[in-house]
DNA sequence: TTTAGCACTCATTGAGAGCGAGTGCTAACA
DNA sequence: TGTTAGCACTCGCTCTCAATGAGTGCTAAA
């Protein structure tokens, strides 16, 4: 599709543009990368790469920019896989790796290593309920009428609430229907419990049955507060292409919706690895300026979440894909480890 | 100090500078606000005003702008308490003292509504559990080696944390040792718990006893984290006085920094009541040219943590105050009501 | 096919002029 | 003695205009 040195051009000017910001001209090409060739040459070459949708330009007089396009070819057959050093490495494992840490505080530390390493925004799905396991399902019996419910799901992922009955229960009767949900509900997740199981807990467990019916049919949806967040939104108002502080409000309102939030990654990480979202191709218009990389992670085998960045589309793609794929990595890892 | 009319131009160029960010001439303020004197006349109480250091002048063919001394004494002596429309309150009223919220969401709702209320950043400080007097504790054997805590915390607070123990102990082990925890600490505070309780539960309940000291004594440190946020960063953005992007980088960096915020709100929120902080007063350099306005609620009669907004200076001062009295009443309100 | 040369474009920068909002001062007035 | 009208003055802001220079496309020669 493009030859040889087409390529080479387009490399060489979204390197410069991805560092410096500033249109890139052909002299500056033929200065810093020595293809061999006069900037004349370089010129043809940019003007056919312009045709053909790869670069865009400014204005008349100015150098030449990636277009969403370009930027796109470059993350499919032109750039090289980034590694990052031993030591780095070491020290994110380390940090996500201990074990004292809880699955939902290792997310929150992955989410600012993760910012910290890529100097962008950082988005982190955490794993939803429904698609965990339960390992293990405690009623507690607070006063007559108010019981607590604590879950414990697969990799010890605690949730609590707070139900009230009209009706008053000993701590007796409590502890009796917690042992006997405890098993009929070990080793299931949300999704499998179907219809049956629930008309079974209703008729076993009385009015208790019921309002733990209600919380699971509620489907938790008041969590995606705490679900999904976005961490270093300072990193991204240094770089230039937010010098317009309009454009930054919008996208930093974005991040502060939810919902927004959740649409842009489900939309995003559907499938499994590393996946790249550039510009336009983003489906939420105030991001259509910016660039998604994100990564599915992993209980054993099953996805239960994902995490990525968000940066302008002119960013370091190589180097956003393999930290979040690293990042990724480690997370399925740790929390694969808990299932011990 | 300062004779009636000199008060009435402080306070008409305060209210007009909050207004439009301008620096507010004397021919504005002749026409406004209905003094009865000439542009000439206010233009000397002002260059007496400036004399004082109640007002500045950015340079000489400018209006002038309060000083933060200007804002203090304004704030001390001469604003008029703002009041909420009915149907305000009772929206407020009924999002918060909604009976099916958890404490932790409740103040993240209220958090919201005081960044939407104030259109600037609501800043919270949750509970913090060593004031908290303990309701319930409750240990589950989840393996042999594997423990569940769960804390129950006065205003039905929840708290969870996993322990690993290198003995095994059976179901039934934990759940004696549980009950027994449970009558020892009912009713007392973590702050309460002295050494001589922390010995007592080391030497009866063995290693599972020497653990849950250790929990204890660490302090619950990591918990900063969740402690303490910030909300509608965006609102902020778009004020003109951070159309310097630096500026405003700077602040968002130091909205995510955790320990940066505790120090700012607990060198702010000190004694009781609504507590007005302004620019050069914070102790925090790239907040100086910010106000902050924090109160602290309870549960019952005692304190249990604060919250407040942030903004620039220029600020309603009397608007900012009311919005954060009324949901620091608001939940304390809710805070103590949980409380039954 | 490549390249040197050249005319051309146009964003950016800086200087200078004019504008106007706002001031301080002075002198007259109540 | 306090107030006010008048006026000269200051200075940031905006507009214009010319100069600059980075970068281009095109042409013609190698």
């Amino acid at each position: 599709m493009l030859d040889e040195r087409k390529r080479l051009v387009l490399r060489a000017i979204i390197d410069s543009y991805v560092e410096t910001a500033e249109p890139v001209g052909s002299r500056t090409i033929a200065r810093k990368h020595d293809l061999g060739v006069s900037p004349a040459t370089i010129r043809n070459e940019m003007a056919d790469l312009e045709e053909t949708g790869y670069l865009e330009q400014p204005h008349v007089s100015a150098g030449r920019i990636p277009s969403d396009k370009g930027y796109r070819f470059y993350v499919d057959s032109l750039m090289e896989p980034h590694t990052f050093a031993k030591t780095e490495v070491e020290k994110i494992e380390k940090q996500l790796l201990d074990p004292q840490l809880t699955p939902e505080r290792a997310l929150h530390a992955a989410a600012r290593l993760l910012a910290l390493l890529t100097d962008s925004v950082s988005l982190v799905v955490a794993p939803s309920t429904d698609q965990l396991v339960f390992k293990h399902i405690q009623l507690v019996s607070l006063e007559p009428n108010s019981i607590l419910v604590t879950l414990v799901l697969h990799p010890m992922i605690v949730k609590n609430r707070l139900i009230r009955t009209e009706q008053e229960y000993s701590p007796e009767e409590v502890a009796d229907i917690s042992e006997a949900l405890n098993k009929k509900l070990k080793g299931i997740t949300y999704r499998q419990l179907g219809m049956t199981v629930l008309r079974e807990i209703i008729s076993d467990f009385g009015e208790i049955g019921r309002v733990l019916v209600e919380l699971v049919l509620q489907g938790l949806a008041e969590e995606k507060e705490e679900q999904i967040y976005a961490t270093g939104a300072s990193n991204i108002l240094t770089k230039p292409e937010f010098r317009d502080v309009q454009r930054a409000a919008a996208l930093l309102e974005a991040l502060e919706e939810k919902d927004v939030l959740m649409n842009v990654m489900s939309s995003t990480a559907k499938s499994s690895g590393v996946q790249v979202v550039i510009g336009q191709e983003n489906v939420y218009a105030p991001m259509q300026t910016c660039s998604i990389v994100t990564c599915t992670y992993y209980v054993g085998s099953d996805v239960v979440g994902a995490l990525g960045v968000l940066g302008p589309t002119r960013m370091d793609y190589s180097k956003m894909v393999a930290a979040v794929d690293l990042v990724a990595r480690t997370v399925s890892l740790l929390l694969t480890k808990h299932d011990r």
